[in-house]
RNA sequence: GGAGGAGUGUCGGAGUGGUCUAACGAAACAGUCUUGAAAACUGUCACCCGGGCAACUGGGUCGUGAGUUCGAAUCUCACCUCCUCCGCCA
C-alpha cells in the first residue's frame, strides 16, 4: 500500500509505475474518490465537533433546557447520519482501491511485456557437459527410487509425488546444509503454513491472486511461501530501532495451486502444489540505500549458495510486467537443466519498501522519536525439491548415479547416490 | 464439542450511560540535589486522520466490527484472542 499523500503528490510517478508493471487502474477514480472522501470527512468531522459541544451542555443544564438541547441535537444528528453513511460507502471503495495501487518499480527496471523481457545480468558456471546422453531428473530419480510419480499422482493426483530413499535422504542434507549456511547471520524459524488472510492482504498476495491458494472450511489458507507468516510475524508492532534489521530464515511447506499454469511444466519436480522452502526476510530501516544493499546481499547469499554446490546458474533482473503488485525490484536466480538446454527458476530476492510494512503496519522509532514504517525484503534461500532437478541432472554420472557435491556429501554421509 | 470468565496506554490497574480531557501506581526519559550513583523531588510519558508557517487546533481510537442513545470505555449483537472447568484425543 502507498500513502495516499504521497499517491496525490505523484500522480506522474504512480501512473508510470503502474504502466511500466502492465496493471491496469484507474488513478483517476481514486483521487476524485479521494476528494470526494476528504470532503465528507471535514463535514462530518464538524458535525460531530458541534455535538461534543452541545453534549457538555446538556451536563449541566436544567431539565427544561435538557430537553431543547436533545431537541436540537436530533436535528444534527439526522443531517449526520446521511453523511456518515455516504462516508462510509466511500471508505468501503477507497480501501478496495487502495489495495490495489501497485507500488513503483525502480528506475533500473527493465521495460517488458513477460518474463521472456526480464535481463540476463550474471551468469556463472560453464553449461555442464556430458560425453554421453543425459537422461532427465524424473528418470534419473525414478531409476534410483529418490521419487515416485505415478504413484503420487494415485494418491495426491495431478503433480503429486512421493520422495523416498535417497531422494528424503537428500532433501535432508539439503536442509540441514542450508541451516548451517544460512543460519549463520538469519534466525531460523519454522513458520505456521495455515494463515489468516489478513497475512495475504499484508504481503499483497491479496486481493488479486485468490485463486492461487488452498482455503480451509474456515476460511484460513495454506500460505505459498514462509514469506506470509514471517511479515505476519511482527503485524501491529512497534520495533526497537536497535533491534533492525530483523534478518529471519523461514522454513515452511509450501502450497502452491498452480490454477494458471495447467499445461506448463506437468512432469516431474519443478512445477508442484506442495513443496518445502528455505526463505531469507529481512525487515530494516525506512531508507531507500539500506533496502538495496540488503537486496544485493540476500540475492548473492544464495548464489554464494549455488556456487558452494557448483551448479552453473544465472542471474536475471526481472522487467516491469514481472513483477508483483509491491515489488520495487526483483532478481531471479536459475539454475541449468541440461535435459532441458534451459536455466529454470530457483530463487526470488525482492524488496517493497514500505508497501508491506504499511499493510503490515510494522513500525519503529527513528532516533529523532519519529514513528516509521520499516522496510521488508525476502529472498529464496533454497527450495526443496525444486532444487534436486538441477542437482541431479548437472551431477548425473554415465551409469546413471549421480555424483554428490562435496559441501553436501558431509550432510548425506556419501559422495554419491547410485543403484 | 459443552459451560463459565476476561480483554483499558510500555506494564499493573481504576472506571459499569454525561464534569473521562481515562484516575492511581510502576517502568522509562529529562532536570534538581550529589564527587558519582542510588534515594527523594519536579517535569515529560500514546497513536491515527484533518486544518495551520507556527503556537495551536478539530475529529477518531479503551480487543475488532456493527448497533441502541441527544450522548458509549460503560448497554446490545457478532467476531477475534486469552484464561478456568468438563468432554474427546495424543
Amino acid at each position: 500500500m502507498l500513502d495516499i499523500k504521497f499517491i496525490r503528490e505523484n500522480r506522474d510517478l504512480v501512473a508510470k509505475g503502474a504502466q511500466k508493471k502492465h496493471i491496469n487502474f484507474d488513478l483517476d477514480g481514486l483521487i476524485s474518490l479521494d476528494d470526494q472522501r476528504r470532503e465528507l470527512t471535514a463535514s462530518v468531522e464538524k458535525k460531530r465537533a458541534e455535538q461534543n459541544l452541545v453534549s457538555v451542555k446538556v451536563t449541566r443544564a436544567t431539565p427544561a433546557e435538557k430537553q431543547l438541547l436533545i431537541e436540537s441535537m436530533r436535528h444534527l444528528k439526522e443531517g449526520m447520519q446521511e453523511e456518515e453513511e455516504r462516508l462510509k460507502e466511500i471508505m468501503q471503495k477507497w480501501q478496495a482501491i487502495m489495495l490495489q495501487v501497485p507500488n513503483i518499480p525502480d528506475m533500473s527496471v527493465p521495460d517488458g511485456e513477460s518474463d521472456a523481457d526480464n535481463k540476463e545480468i550474471k551468469s556463472w558456471g560453464e553449461k555442464t557437459a556430458f560425453d554421453f546422453e543425459p537422461k532427465d531428473h524424473v528418470e534419473l530419480m525414478v531409476g534410483l527410487q529418490m521419487a515416485d510419480f505415478e504413484r503420487g499422482v494415485k494418491v495426491h493426483g495431478f503433480r503429486g509425488y512421493f520422495l523416498s530413499g535417497d531422494g528424503v535422504r537428500l532433501c535432508f542434507a539439503i536442509w540441514n546444509y542450508a541451516l548451517a549456511f544460512f543460519g549463520k547471520d538469519f534466525i531460523p524459524f519454522m513458520t505456521p503454513s495455515l494463515v489468516r488472510k489478513i497475512a495475504l492482504y499484508g504481503t499483497g498476495y491479496l486481493p488479486g491472486s485468490a485463486d492461487d491458494f488452498y482455503m480451509t472450511q474456515d476460511e484460513d489458507a495454506l500460505a505459498g511461501t514462509a514469506e506470509v507468516p514471517l511479515m505476519a510475524l511482527h503485524s501491529d508492532e512497534t520495533l526497537e530501532m536497535k533491534d533492525l534489521p530483523k534478518r529471519y530464515l523461514g522454513f515452511s511447506p509450501c502450497y502452491r495451486r498452480e490454477v494458471g499454469a495447467h499445461g506448463k511444466d506437468v512432469k516431474g519436480l519443478i512445477r508442484v502444489h506442495e513443496f518445502y522452502k528455505f526463505e531469507q526476510l529481512v525487515l530494516c530501516e525506512a531508507n531507500h540505500e539500506t533496502s538495496v544493499k540488503f537486496h544485493e546481499e540476500i540475492n548473492r547469499n544464495t548464489e554464494q549458495f549455488i556456487e558452494s554446490l557448483g551448479i552453473p546458474y544465472r542471474t536475471v533482473l526481472n522487467c516491469g510486467a514481472d513483477l508483483g503488485l509491491g515489488q520495487v525490484k526483483k532478481y531471479d536466480i536459475e539454475l541449468w537443466v541440461p535435459k532441458e538446454g534451459k536455466y529454470r527458476e530457483i530463487s526470488s530476492a525482492s524488496y517493497f519498501h514500505d508497501f508491506q510494512t504499511r499493510r503490515m503496519n510494522i513500525r519503529y522509532k527513528d532516533p529523532e522519536g519519529k514513528l516509521r514504517y520499516a522496510h521488508s525484503l525476502n529472498c529464496t534461500a533454497i527450495p526443496t525439491p525444486r532444487i534436486l532437478v538441477s542437482l541431479v541432472e548437472n551431477f548425473q554420472q554415465k551409469d546413471g548415479s549421480i555424483k554428490i557435491p562435496e559441501v553436501l556429501a558431509k550432510y548425506l554421509g556419501k559422495d554419491n547416490i547410485s543403484a
